[in-house]
DNA sequence: CTGTTAGCGCTTTCAA
DNA sequence: TTGAAAGCGCTAACAG
């Protein structure tokens, strides 16, 4: 079968390629009979323009690439979601990269992007990514950049985030409410913009009410979960004072709630557990976790949306159009024999 | 800052743009001397090739595209994982397609990617499709194609799917072992291959144990969830007899839960509960549920490395080499105060 | 070992 | 309103 392309379509009706090119793009300067001729032939055919050429040659590809950490956590899956929808109304596609925090694929994934394979990239920087010289290289190349979650301020461009100090700040106080007084702060990671804000909102939430801060109290996560959950073990039994635990991530919270229970401390009896998530289905635990959900979906959206319109427009991304939303503070009430 | 191209760089060195593009290929008909200037060169000035002017020349994208319903949903979550890893090994790109469970996107999605946009498409059908008319079209635009989970039989080519039947006779077993004797059966959609698969291994088993099929206990699920829950109620009330529950998808099983401590049923001791999941956190549920896991990851890896040695060998896909793999019925104890 | 040349499919001046 | 022609950046004959 001969491939159905421009050439193949001008040849049939007796036209030009550029006249055939400009009636599928509904020029102006194309008369509507002519338009009509060329429009049936392309569906009767199935014409498909090649994304390639016309990418070479607009030098602009439709696409722009998501770089994340991973997409198995409800946040990251809840996000591409937003994105895809944005990307879809305007008619971009989506490349995925996943980096599982390794900085190393961080750099040769970014570097790659440089080749003109996207008009503009979306990313949550890995906890592994210390130096961000590959991330300001994107300037260089031209290529926007939008950063959502993870962020690096230090790179001059949007950045889409939640009130992670804030809400961080409610979260503890809400244990203190609750009569915890030995709160532990379990820490995604030392590197990551979202990791210091949250443990700043804790903090500063324990000090405003008259607690002094205890270092030990605090415990940094590392990608290695097994080791998490050891070093949560110690924590734990060296200090069975501890009665609050506040988990900036997911995994930290089902961690948290495992060692409790190992070690035969109730929940929420003798500790409470409160923790980031987005995870629909913690209303199901025992007792239910009381967590701190971000609107992931829009965050994605958003990102996408400043992203795309600077694209368009060709126009700077700068850091004046970050965003910041408001995550929610979900107590779950306990459904069992109601 | 002038471009940086093969023109650019060969300019710069006296060269012929043959010769860079020949040097930087690593091709054997480059003296090893031409080879170190133009390396040195091209990673001074960052050079990166235009993917674009490539895959129009070559005819080949290095992407494969992935065609789901959803992405919030951790079996497809990890699906993504493996077929990232299994492309990123062979240097292929991976385009995120988001159905919805919605035909008419489909059916545009796939029209799309007759543009040459991907070398290959990864593909689980939503559950509103019923004609299939748009997938068969792949054959003639001459794009690889396999499924992987929800696939459509009537489509020659290579699919990965789990042992539904089977382990679905095991849960359905299981529940039967524990005393149920009125299990109901929740399933995903008439429409969709996995769903039937499950259906029928539930049926088998309850015929394999002597009892009587009962119509009323299978309930259909549609993509509302909120209805899903209404009609629970309904059948769980009309039918104080059921005992048992076995859920075809994660989705049901989290209603199922909420819907008995609704109504004020018992888990496990009034019924059991069973169902497909991959969500690793079901172990803190009140009581654990037990579930069916698939392989979600290898089920990615394996499609993906199906469809890419095809597509590097320029091969047809055939059904002959669809693989199957085992799921996993999983029981977790309650480690509430073990 | 290196250079010349044609062309992938498309868009877009410029000319008619 | 249509056509001819150049060229996006790269690869691959073919020639030397």
């Amino acid at each position: 079968m001969k491939p159905v392309n421009l050439k193949r379509l001008a040849e049939e009706l007796n036209l030009s390629i550029a006249t055939v090119s400009r009636a599928l793009q509904d020029s102006y300067e194309v008369s509507a009979a002519t338009k009509e001729r060329v429009r049936a032939l392309a569906t009767a055919l199935h014409y498909e323009p090649n994304a390639y050429a016309s990418s070479l040659r607009r030098n602009q590809s439709k696409t722009i690439g998501v770089v994340i950490p991973k997409v198995t956590n409800h946040f990251f899956a809840l996000a591409i979601n937003g994105i895809e929808e944005a990307a879809r109304q305007r008619g971009y596609h989506v490349l995925i990269y996943l980096t599982h925090d390794d900085y190393a694929r961080e750099v040769a994934i970014i570097q790659h992007l440089k080749g003109g394979r996207v008009d503009g990239i979306l990313m949550s920087v890995a906890s592994g990514t210390e130096d961000t010289a590959h991330i300001r290289s994107l300037r260089d190349a031209n290529i926007p950049l939008v950063f959502f979650d993870r962020v690096r301020s230090e790179i001059a461009t949007a950045q889409v985030t939640t009130n992670d100090y804030e809400s961080s700040y409610q979260a503890t106080e809400h244990l203190l409410a609750a009569g915890c007084r030995h709160i532990a702060h379990l820490l995604i990671s030392n590197n990551l913009s979202i990791g210091r804000n949250r443990l700043q909102g804790y903090r500063d939430a324990l000090h405003a009410h008259g607690l002094p801060p205890d270092p030990d109290l605090i415990l940094a996560g590392t990608m290695n979960n097994e080791q998490n959950v050891g070093r949560l073990q110690d924590l734990m039994q060296h200090r069975p004072d501890i009665d609050g635990i506040f988990a900036s991530v997911e995994r930290l919270a089902v961690s948290a709630y495992h060692v409790c229970r190992q070690l035969g401390r109730r929940i929420p009896e003798d500790v409470k557990v409160v923790g980031f998530s987005n995870l629909e289905s913690v209303s199901l635990f025992d007792p239910p976790l009381t967590t701190i959900t971000q609107p992931a979906h829009d965050i994605g959206r958003e990102a996408a949306r400043i992203l795309l319109q600077a694209v368009e427009k060709k126009r700077a991304i700068s850091p004046s159009q970050s965003v910041v939303l408001n995550s929610e503070l979900v107590q779950r009430r306990s459904t069992a024999t109601a």
